[in-house]
DNA sequence: GATAAATATTCAAATATTTGAATAAAAAGG
DNA sequence: CCTTTTTATTCAAATATTTGAATATTTATC
């Protein structure tokens, strides 16, 4: 199975991974790179590239974010569609979305690996996320926020 | 992916395989080659004799039968340490059971693929399942019967 | 829009998996 | 028990996957 020097299998290095960048914050792929190197395992760029496709993780900003990786499953770069507004209030996310959508968007976040949410409720067009305190709820709201908005930006694109 | 004359690959051969034998009384692994045959994939009775290993299916009496194929999860083998007697009714079997083995009884037998049976609901003692028909019904009973039996016999192996 | 930084892709080598033919082992039937 | 039938295993060839180095492409920054 081995492959190159310090070497653990495909599987073994993904799940390292989604693990690394859930509890780092993880900018650019050189920094996973090290990142990895901590513990233990040395990959090339190009692999840590195709890793993080494969694995469907998006970056937000200046942070690698895990997505569900079941494919075909609906992922976080649907929310733009159907979230209005983000607010976090305590411990909990309040996220207002398009009317009957709120199922949808809580299920989405269900799915997200590395979210420091508890549990999520919907509504018709609110969802409430239970973050395990205050400044995880903040950093989730931002981040729901960050997609959203970095979803408007891309190129020209109008699509 | 290709690899011999009229192929598929891997997947799809062993998909094919749990459909051939839930559907045609398939008693060695020749018969099952031709059942593929017919169906235009050719193989080795090698790679036959692999599948069904890796599918988990397990001989009984001169039938091949379908398992859960969830690594882990209880298969049909345990069966005869739960169920006292199989009775089929109509359409309905009715399985009694250890007490307090029901629910595990039911949950395997929803596993097993190529199983007849519509649902099952358990009690504390007694499971259910619901036939199509009665042709289904009692061969379904015939078939539990006969694991549990077939689990006795095998060599001069006590446990 | 030129430059630099970050990410994706191409290509060839290394590694792993899959397969059938041959053969060994096990089970069934006298 | 011996023979026949059925199933499992070994081995080598064919095929598929994975990988890093090099390179192309995209994206951010000025």
């Amino acid at each position: 199975m081995g492959v190159t020097l310090s070497s653990v299998d495909k599987q073994t290095r993904q799940d390292l991974i989604l693990g690394v960048i859930s509890e780092r914050e993880v900018g650019t792929q050189q920094e996973l790179i090290e990142a990895l190197k901590d513990v233990g395992v040395e990959v090339a760029q190009a692999t840590v590239s195709r890793d993080l496709a494969e694995l469907g993780v998006l970056k937000v900003g200046s942070r690698y974010l895990a997505l569900p990786h079941e494919p075909g499953s609906a992922g976080i770069e649907v929310l733009p569609s159907f979230v209005l507004g983000v607010t976090p209030a305590q411990n909990i996310v309040v996220i207002h979305t398009r009317d009957g959508t709120a199922g949808a968007v809580s299920n989405v976040l269900d799915r997200v690996r590395g979210l420091r949410l508890v549990g999520t409720i919907a509504g018709q067009d609110t969802v409430m996320g239970v973050a395990p305190d205050s400044g995880a709820a903040e950093e989730v709201a931002n981040l729901i926020a960050d997609v959203c908005r970095a979803r408007t930006r891309p190129a020209g694109s109008i699509e």
